[in-house]
DNA sequence: TACGTATTTAAGCAAATACTTAAATATGTT
DNA sequence: AACATATTTAAGTATTTGCTTAAATACGTA
C-alpha cells in the first residue's frame, strides 16, 4: 500500500496514517454492511417503521401508511429497500403481507431503539 | 388525533393503530435527533471518519484525506456536517485543526463501532 | 369469470447529496 | 509585507433519494 501524502506538517505521523489505512482496508466489508444498515435506518420514515415493527411485532403496509399518514406506495417503497437489505421479512396471510424485523439484524437496531427511548426520557 | 383509515380488512386493530400514532407523536423529538445521527453515520466516508476519530482520538482533515484517499475539500465538507450536528469538535494547534468525537454523542456511536468490529470477527 | 382489496412496480419530477475545481480565510514563516 | 500551508467555502454538476400518480400483480369473493 503506497502512501500519497498531502499533509506536510512536522507532526504528521506516517506510521499512524499507514496503520489506519491498513485497518480500514481489512474492515472494508464490515463498513459496507454497517453503512448500508445505518443509511436505511437514518431516514425518519424508515426508522419509525423499524421502531414500530419492533414494538408491534408485525404490521402490514396499509397499517403503516395509516400510522405514518403517508401514501401506501410511499411506504411500500421504503419497505422494499429494507426487504432488499434483508432487514425485514414478509409473511403472507391472504391478501395481507405482514412485515417483521429479521432477527439476524436486530443487534444494532435494538441499541438504536434503546437510545430512542432513552432520548425520550431525557427530553 | 383523528384516524384516517385506508386499511379496511377485518383484522385491522384501530386501538393498535391509534396507540402507535400517539407513541410516535410523543417521541417525535427523539426520532429527529436519532435520525440525524444515523443519517450522518450512514455514509461510508463519514462512518470511517467517526471510526478513525474513535480509534486515533483526534485527526486533522489533511490526515483523513490521506487515509481515505480523498480530496481535502471533500473531507472538509463531511466534517462540516458532523461539526454542525455537534457530533465532533475541533481543537486548533497553529494551522492545524484537530477533530475529535464529542463525548456527549458517543453512546450510539460506541455501539456502532462495537458492531463494526464484531462484524469483522464474524466475516 | 368479473370485481374489489392489498400490495407492488414503474415513470416522472423536485430536492438532497457528494463530489470537483477555484477562490477565500486563517495561521505561520521569511 | 510577501509567500506558503492548512482549511474552509462557494459554485457547478452528476447521482441518488423520496415522493406522486398511474398501471400492474396477487389474492379473495360473488
Amino acid at each position: 500500500m503506497k502512501l500519497e501524502i498531502t499533509c506536510t506538517r512536522a507532526e504528521a505521523n506516517l506510521k499512524q496514517l499507514q496503520n489506519c489505512m491498513e485497518t480500514l482496508d481489512k474492515m472494508e466489508g464490515s463498513f459496507q454492511k454497517i453503512t448500508k444498515l445505518l443509511s436505511l435506518a437514518g431516514n425518519d420514515v424508515r426508522l419509525k417503521i423499524l421502531f414500530l415493527l419492533n414494538k408491534e411485532n408485525e404490521l402490514c403496509p396499509c397499517d403503516l401508511a395509516d400510522i405514518l399518514k403517508m401514501s401506501v406506495p410511499a411506504v411500500s417503497q421504503h419497505i422494499r429497500k429494507m426487504k432488499d437489505a434483508a432487514i425485514i421479512t414478509a409473511r403472507r396471510d391472504g391478501q395481507t403481507l405482514y412485515y417483521s424485523l429479521n432477527e439476524d439484524e436486530t443487534d444494532i437496531l435494538n441499541n438504536i431503539f434503546k437510545s430512542i427511548k432513552l432520548e425520550r426520557k431525557i427530553a
